[in-house]
DNA sequence: ACCCACTATCGATAACATCGATCCATGGAC
DNA sequence: GTCCATGGATCGATGTTATCGATAGTGGGT
């Protein structure tokens, strides 16, 4: 049914003539007529009696137009609801590396939750391999992965940051020849690592464990200058090389559609760069 | 807006596949697509990721579909509102003679009020004239009118029983030559007045009146038998020749659709016959 | 690497809504 | 009483559009 009948039969209920509804309606006349014999038709009911007087509704018009009225109401809502600004609430599922979790996002998502109460940012550690399937299947809104160059997948991978990789020892202390490095699926670790000819490296989940490792003088471990800088400052840590910069890439799926709470997620987290 | 796009919406957002919505709604997978787009571009915003998992409704696309289960079910009201009997409730506007009104309607009207307790009758003593005029401008739902002939009208007029006209006397009293007759409007009443050559009736608005005339011998009157039959019968009056029969016709508009009060008024009028 | 399932796109066709003109009924005016 | 004006119903023509059927393109699974 076109909700366009029910709205001549209002109109029609209201002016009680068939040449004033069209008028009103910017149609002609025989299109009232037609408009209103459909939905008689269709209803199996007269809704008008047509009087020299003017249309006077019968008695199932008039219990037709009070249900038309509604009808048309919930429409009205239908489209109030696609034009007002969606309300900014809902869940964020976003990944990122552990030295994002530790180090930078604690502060974001705080002012994130403080400019928009309604959103809940829930925040997993997770390399980049299973950051970018998670976000493929749905799994993950938003992930931030750290690679030298955008993955190459179907996913959107915008630049919003880079990160020093520190290779990193204990001051006084010679080189072991022990390395203690994160976890596969770091891809600054594992390209170091790839590097590395016969060494097998101790890996760890945490970075928290490996420099620990380091500080203690067992070995060296490559690490983002952010989760080290503090002992490089106080002399604890010293910076044997420098690698390579890697740059920080936020990926979302374009085939889905973002919401409110997502977008503004990323907003924030694109403002990292500045 | 056609209601069928909701549909198509509601049953994408469930099944998830266009694929499996057409084959539900009897379309093909085209149309399902065409249905979505339209609804996509008329309010704006994207409904539905495409996803190789199937279609998921987006942020907007969850609220759309809550607003159309709104409209959808707001149209079922509609449908279902013309399919429902009608309550019987509601006011008749009868009109008819005195003679109807005070010696055979209050029982039938007592009836109806009984079996149809919404149902209120609003009786009018009226003549053939203004009650036609009346039932013609919907002063009047339903007339009763007492003429030898359907009167020639537009109006819709069954006959539902018939009335004797008597010319009565008080017994033992000559004709004096005077007539108590009722008011113009009505019809038997105005034919006798006409045939009267030079007389001059006195005119009385009440049955009772000219009766009570009659009855203290000053003089004759036309009456219905059924208002003089108590007196016919205890010999207070004596019939002195019997007019021809009057027919007694239900009169309706048939322009006018009859609301379910107004119709089961007529049938029990109709019953009269019986 | 191939195949399969699914959706988007496109051209053709048929259905339908709208229009414009005309007919008809009614009510009022002269 | 006849005439005229008003308003709705009807009908044929026309333009739009919804639907279909076929095809291309995409991504996933084996």
């Amino acid at each position: 049914m076109d909700t366009r009948l029910l709205r001549t039969l209002q109109v029609l209920a209201r002016t009680g003539s068939f040449t004033a509804t069209a008028t009103e309606l910017h149609v002609v006349q025989s299109t009232v007529t037609t408009h209103i014999k459909l939905l008689e038709r269709h209803l199996g009911a007269r809704l008008f009696d047509r009087l020299p007087s003017g249309a006077k509704p019968t008695e199932a018009g008039e219990r037709v137009l009070a249900a038309a009225q509604e009808v048309l109401a919930a429409e009205q809502r239908l489209l109030d609801t696609v034009q007002g600004t969606p309300a900014v609430a809902g869940d964020v599922r976003l990944g990122a590396p552990e030295s994002m979790c530790a180090y930078r996002l604690p502060t974001i998502i705080a002012d994130l939750a403080l400019r928009w109460p309604g959103v809940t940012v829930h925040l997993t550690p997770v390399g980049t391999r299973r950051a970018l399937d998670a976000v493929h299947d749905g799994g993950l809104d938003l992930a931030l992965v750290l690679e030298d160059d955008p993955p190459s997948t179907t996913l959107d991978a915008t630049p919003v940051g880079s990160e020093r990789i520190d290779l990193v020892a204990a001051p006084n202390h010679p080189d072991t020849g022990r390395y203690f490095l994160l976890e596969e699926g770091c891809s600054y670790t594992d390209r170091f690592a790839r590097d590395l000819a016969d060494a097998h490296p101790t890996r760890f989940g945490s970075i928290e464990a490996a420099r620990s490792c380091v500080v203690a003088g067992l070995g060296l471990s490559v690490l983002p200058r952010v989760s080290v800088a503090d002992q490089l400052a106080d002399g604890t840590l010293r910076c044997v090389a420098e690698l390579p910069e890697s740059t920080l890439f936020l990926v979302t799926d374009p085939r889905r559609t973002a919401s409110a709470a997502v977008r503004v997620a990323c907003q924030a987290l694109k403002a990292l760069s500045d």
